[in-house]
RNA sequence: CGGGGCGUAGCGCAGUUUGGCAGCGCGCCUGCUUUGGGAGCAGGAGGUCCCGGGUUCAAAUCCCGGCGCCCCGACCA
C-alpha cells in the first residue's frame, strides 16, 4: 500500500488551506508537543516538545562553549530599583512585567519583577566583577525562563512564560563587541540551517525594529509556510548604554577608566513554532532528524501465528539500533499497525521501520520516510547503515525544500502602487529599495502591514540573495529616492 | 485594548430557536476474536451542562452579571 498523499486517514488535523492557525494549534497539541495550562498564556512543554528544545540546546550549547562562553545562572527576581535605573529602556516593557509583591505572607519592602530579560541583573553583577582590562572579555550565557505578560499569546510563538538562552558579553572595544555580535548571529544561522533545516535570511534591523538601547540589532529571519516571516533569533551590539547605566567600568592598559562594550543574543522556544510551520504538512508534524526526539520508530506487524518470531526480530533490531539512533519500538498491542503509522506520521518521526511476517521470511524490513512517503525494502543487516543515510537524506531534503519555498515566495517590488498586490500574490517576502528614511518605513507598514524584516547582510548565501542582487540600486519603494539600499519586507509573527 | 467565535463526559460535538428523564461519535475499562494504512462483537464506567444570581411547578435551554478559551487586528526588547 502506498503513502497516498491525497487520502485522509486521520481527521484530527485541520487542513492548512482551510484554517492555518487552527492547523498550527492542532499539530502542536495532537503531536503532543504542548498542552494548555490553567494559567492564561502559559503552556506546558510535554516530553516530546521539550525533547525538541533539548535537541536545540544540544546543538547550540557546544558552539557557545567552543567560542569561549560559559553558562551561569542569575536570579529570577529583579528588584524594582534595578529596573528603574534603565528607566528609558525599561518604560517600553513595563506593561509586560509581572510583579511579586508578597513573600512569606508579608508585603515586600520593594517589589520584585519577574525577569522579562536579565540585562539589569547581569549588568549589576558585571559592575562588581569587572575591574581591569584583564577581566575582559566576559563571556556568559544562561538558559532560563522569562515572563512577559503578553495580551495575545500563541503556543511557542508568543507565550507568557517561555524558555530561552540569553548570552551577555562585555568587551574592551566596539570592534570586538561587533565581531562577537556577528559571530553569534552566524552560529544561529548555521544551526538553523544545519540542525533545524530552515532557510534563513541574516541581516540587520532598522532603527525602528531594533532592540531599544542597542547600537545595532542583527536578526535571522525565516519564512513560514503561510507566508509570514518569523524572527528566529537576534544578536545585539549594545554599545555602552547599559555600561553607563550600571557603571560597568574597567581600568585599561593606559590607566584610564572606560566603559565596556556589550552584546546580548538569544533564541527561544519560539524556534519550535518555526519547525512546525516550516516543515509541517496536512498530516501533521515533520521533524528534521537532527532535532527530532525520535529519529525512527519500529512498528511490528505481528499476527497471532507469527507473533513471537516477529516480536523477537523487532526487539533484536531495536537493540541493534538503540546505541546509534534515537529509536522507539512501538510494540503496543492495543493499536493496529495502521493506527501506529498514522500516529507517528502525525508526530513527525522522520523514518518508520515496518517488520512483519513477509519481511521476516525475506530477511528484510520496510523503511518509510515521513517527508515524502518514499518506501523501500532493506535487508536486516543493512538497516543501521541505510537508516543513517536516510536520516541525512531527509535532513538535506527538508533544508532544500525550505530553501526553495523561500526562494519561490520572494518577489522584487519596484513601487508602492504594486506593493500590496505583490505581497498578496506571492505570500512571502518582498525585496525592495529603501531610502533609509523611517517615515517611508512607517508609511509602508501602515499601508500594507509589512515591516522591514532586515537589511540583508552583503554576500550572504540566502534564498533572497539573487533577488537582492537583481534589485541592487533600486529606488525607494515608497518615495522613489535613489541612493538607498535593498531591504527585505514581510508580514511578521 | 478592539472585532469575531466558543464554553454540555478525556476529545469532538448535538440538544438552546419553542423550558419538561443528559444525548451521539471517538476515546477509556472488561472479555473474546483480530493485526501489512486509525479492526470487529458483547458488556461497562464516566456529567458542577463555565461560574453566580434571577424568573418558573420545572432551566443546559429564558433574563442579569461575571469568568475563561480560541481566532483576527492593534501592541510587542
Amino acid at each position: 500500500m502506498g503513502y497516498m498523499q491525497d487520502k485522509v486517514f486521520v481527521r484530527e488535523i485541520t487542513p492548512r488551506a482551510q484554517d492555518y492557525s487552527q492547523w498550527y494549534v492542532d499539530v502542536a497539541t495532537r503531536a503532543e508537543l504542548m498542552d494548555y495550562s490553567p494559567v492564561k498564556g502559559c503552556m506546558v512543554f510535554r516530553p516530546y516538545g521539550f525533547g525538541i528544545w533539548e535537541r536545540i540546546q544540544g546543538a547550540l550549547d557546544p558552539k557557545f562553549k567552543a567560542t569561549g562562553h560559559a553558562n551561569a545562572y542569575f536570579p529570577l527576581f529583579i528588584p524594582e530599583s534595578f529596573l528603574k535605573k534603565e528607566a528609558e529602556h525599561f518604560a517600553g516593557f513595563v506593561p509586560e512585567v509581572a510583579w511579586v509583591t508578597h513573600g512569606g505572607g508579608e508585603e515586600l519592602a520593594e517589589r520584585l519583577a519577574i525577569r522579562p530579560t536579565s540585562e539589569a541583573m547581569i549588568c549589576h553583577m558585571y559592575a562588581r566583577w569587572i575591574q581591569s582590562w584583564r577581566d575582559l572579555p566576559m563571556l556568559l550565557n544562561q538558559w532560563c525562563n522569562v515572563v512577559r505578560w503578553e495580551k495575545a499569546t500563541r503556543p511557542f510563538l508568543r507565550t507568557t512564560e517561555f524558555l530561552w538562552q540569553e548570552g551577555h558579553t562585555c568587551h574592551a572595544t566596539e570592534e570586538e563587541a561587533e565581531r562577537e555580535t556577528l559571530q553569534m548571529l552566524d552560529i544561529y544561522r548555521e544551526t538553523f540551517e544545519e540542525d533545524l533545516a530552515l532557510a534563513v535570511v541574516p541581516g540587520r534591523k532598522t532603527e525602528a525594529e531594533k532592540f531599544a538601547g542597542a547600537l545595532r540589532t542583527y536578526t535571522v529571519e525565516a519564512l513560514m509556510s503561510d507566508g509570514k516571516a518569523l524572527q528566529a533569533g537576534t544578536s545585539h551590539n549594545l554599545g555602552q548604554f547599559f555600561a553607563r547605566v550600571f557603571d560597568i567600568l574597567y581600568l585599561d592598559r593606559d590607566g584610564q577608566q572606560k566603559h565596556v562594550w556589550q552584546t546580548s543574543w538569544g533564541v527561544s522556544t519560539r524556534l519550535i513554532g518555526a519547525l512546525i510551520m516550516v516543515h509541517g504538512d496536512d498530516r501533521g508534524l515533520v521533524l528534521p532528524p537532527r532535532v527530532a526526539p525520535l529519529q525512527a520508530v519500529i512498528v511490528p506487524i505481528a499476527p497471532q501465528r507469527q507473533r513471537q518470531e516477529v516480536l523477537e526480530a523487532v526487539r533484536q533490531l531495536h537493540a541493534d539500533l538503540a546505541g546509534r539512533f534515537r529509536v522507539k519500538l512501538d510494540d503496543r498491542e492495543e493499536h493496529s499497525p495502521g493506527w501506529k503509522f498514522n500516529e507517528w506520521e502525525m508526530r513527525g518521526v522522520p523514518v518508520r521501520i515496518e517488520l512483519g511476517p513477509r519481511d521476516l521470511a525475506a530477511g528484510r524490513v520496510v523503511m518509510v520516510r515521513r517527508d515524502d512517503g518514499a518506501r523501500e525494502e532493506v535487508a536486516l543487516a543493512e538497516v543501521a547503515r541505510r537508516l543513517a543515510e536516510l536520516l541525512d537524506e531527509v535532513q538535506a531534503a527538508l533544508r532544500r525544500k525550505a530553501w526553495t519555498f523561500t526562494e519561490q515566495h520572494t518577489r522584487i517590488v519596484g513601487d508602492s502602487s504594486s506593493f500590496r498586490s505583490t505581497l498578496e500574490e506571492c505570500r512571502g517576502l518582498l525585496v525592495a529599495g529603501w531610502c533609509g528614511d523611517a517615515g517611508c518605513e512607517a508609511r509602508v507598514k501602515a499601508d500594507t502591514g509589512a515591516t522591514i524584516r532586515c537589511l540583508p547582510l552583503a554576500g550572504a548565501k540566502t534564498p533572497v540573495a539573487e533577488a537582492c542582487r537583481e534589485a541592487a540600486g533600486a529606488p525607494c519603494v515608497h518615495c522613489g529616492r535613489r541612493g538607498g539600499q535593498v531591504v527585505v519586507f514581510g508580514r511578521a509573527y
